[in-house]
DNA sequence: TGAAATGTTGGGGCG
DNA sequence: ACGCCCCAACATTTC
């Protein structure tokens, strides 16, 4: 009689989830458990925090179809280290199953934990299954991790084409689920208020089903993708970041949908996805760059942005219409535009001269997509100090952007109402409007300060 | 997944 | 018909 525990984490899903069929079909019972990591809580600013709703949200649609199952899932309050092997012991466990995590604090964990388990004798086995390649499986000549996204996606690519004939599915046979009711019941509306948690209310909602609604939605444009998809006002980007950053939908599924139908727009979307596949490579052979830039020389640049400017960015009231549009957008829902990512980044870097790593934390904290991995290399690369960066002489034009991005000012008049009545050739780069700030800096000025800063350091 | 300055070309207006 | 200028439109260079 084998017992097995899959410790969920960002994998919320009982379908094509790596760790929880081998489990299953290892074993003879296996219990699922999700630990809410008072680690990662404490660091949270913001009780109101939207990425909890979502992970309850993923967690209640699980434990409904648990309880179908005549199962039930385990909910955890505390220290991962401290929990998974207490658990383990109390039920006599014998094996644990997860999924890899390449984050720095994540790996550390996961080590310690299994360390602990080591020593009371319990199995441990961990598993791809968040990316498609690991770090490991795409490496050039001589065998050394790629710095430059397109002979990395190159060699992906021919990787996945030669080797994969079939993109894999994990069965997970439910019969094997262990008849167990947890301590707590995800499905009682406000068990997790007794941790302190408050819910919000939110534009998409966690959970697999949800994922797949917009997959299916998706799939219908994905073919005018690569036309489409750097116009925010469109909204025709797949809106599946959070989905996959949480696991309701898996890595392969997302790759399944790629391939299935040949189109420019698919394989533009494909290659979206290796760029993520990129960037957590990077964070997994270079954990150094969660606190430093990429190319170390430019841990030196002198950011000479203010205070004041940076919070007028985060509120929106930089006077530049695009960028207050997003950020506000962002504030208020929790998501941007990948195309206004670089521009408002672009922004607070270049033209703000403010450290990239100020930006990246911001949008750590308000991003329901976020993913260390993924955040932290879109922002090196739009700051110039990352893996295959933008050279630093590139710099947006926030006013040509917003006319080539937003001609119409749909986007902005929908998120800077006061400017709702100007004309598309005024709304852009607007003068005395009642209400709505003028410009903190000027481009053009900024933009050599720019330029005289990273060129110290060349 | 720049922007802006500078250089080149070619059609049309006009004396 | 011709040269000259103007100026888009496009190409190249520079940061």
């Amino acid at each position: 009689m084998k017992k097995n525990l899959c410790w969920l984490r960002r994998d919320l899903r009982l379908k094509d989830n790596h760790a929880l069929g081998r489990a299953l079909t290892e074993g003879n019972e296996t219990f699922l458990c999700f630990v809410f990591d008072t680690r990662i809580l404490s660091s949270l600013n913001d009780p109101l925090d939207r990425r909890l709703t979502f992970i309850i949200e993923s967690l209640q649609e699980i434990e409904k179809q648990l309880q179908d199952y005549g199962s039930s899932l385990i909910i955890l309050h505390g220290d991962p280290v401290e929990e998974i092997p207490r658990l383990m012991k109390d039920k006599n466990l014998d094996a644990l199953y997860y999924n890899r995590d390449y984050e720095p604090y994540a790996k550390l964990r996961d080590q310690k934990v299994e360390k602990k388990l080591h020593a009371l004798n319990i199995k441990t086995y961990s598993f791809k299954d968040h990316v498609f390649y690991e770090k490991e499986e795409i490496k050039n000549g001589s065998g050394k991790y790629y710095q430059v996204f397109t002979p990395y996606k190159n060699k992906w690519l021919e990787t996945f084409y030669n080797q994969e004939k079939v993109v894999p599915h994990f069965n997970c046979p439910s019969e094997k689920l262990a008849k167990h009711f947890g301590d707590k019941n995800v499905l009682r509306h406000d068990w997790w208020t007794e941790i302190g948690f408050i819910k919000t209310k939110n534009e998409i909602k966690g959970g697999r089903e949800d994922g797949k609604k917009k997959l299916r939605q998706f799939r219908k444009s994905i073919s005018h993708y690569h036309e489409t998809r750097d116009f925010p006002f469109l909204n025709a980007t797949s809106h599946l970041s959070a989905y996959i950053r949480m696991g309701n939908i898996s890595i392969r599924e997302m790759i399944n949908a790629a391939l299935e139908t040949e189109s420019k727009g698919a394989d533009v979307w494909l290659n979206e996805i290796i760029w993520r596949e990129f960037y957590q490579m990077i964070l997994d052979s270079h954990p150094e760059v969660e606190k430093h830039c990429y190319r170390r020389q430019y841990d030196q640049l002198k950011w000479e942005g203010k205070k004041k400017d940076f919070q007028d960015w985060c509120n929106g009231k930089t006077g530049f219409p695009i960028v207050d549009a997003a950020m506000k957008c962002l504030n208020a829902t929790g998501f941007m535009h990948n195309r206004l990512r670089m521009i408002v980044a672009s922004f607070l870097t270049k033209t703000l001269l403010i450290d990239w790593k100020k930006g990246e934390r911001y949008f750590a904290e308000k991003l329901m997509d976020y993913d260390l991995a993924s955040n932290n290399g879109g922002w090196q690369w739009c700051a110039s100090t990352g893996v295959d960066a933008q050279p630093y002489f590139r710099i947006f034009n926030p006013v040509t952007q917003s006319e080539k991005f937003d001609p119409e000012g749909e986007f902005i008049r929908k998120w800077c109402p006061e400017l709702i009545y100007l004309s598309n050739k005024e709304i852009h780069s607007p003068h005395d409007i009642e209400d709505y700030p003028a410009p903190i800096v000027s481009y053009q000025e900024q933009k050599v300060k720019a330029l005289k800063m990273f060129k110290l350091i060349e």
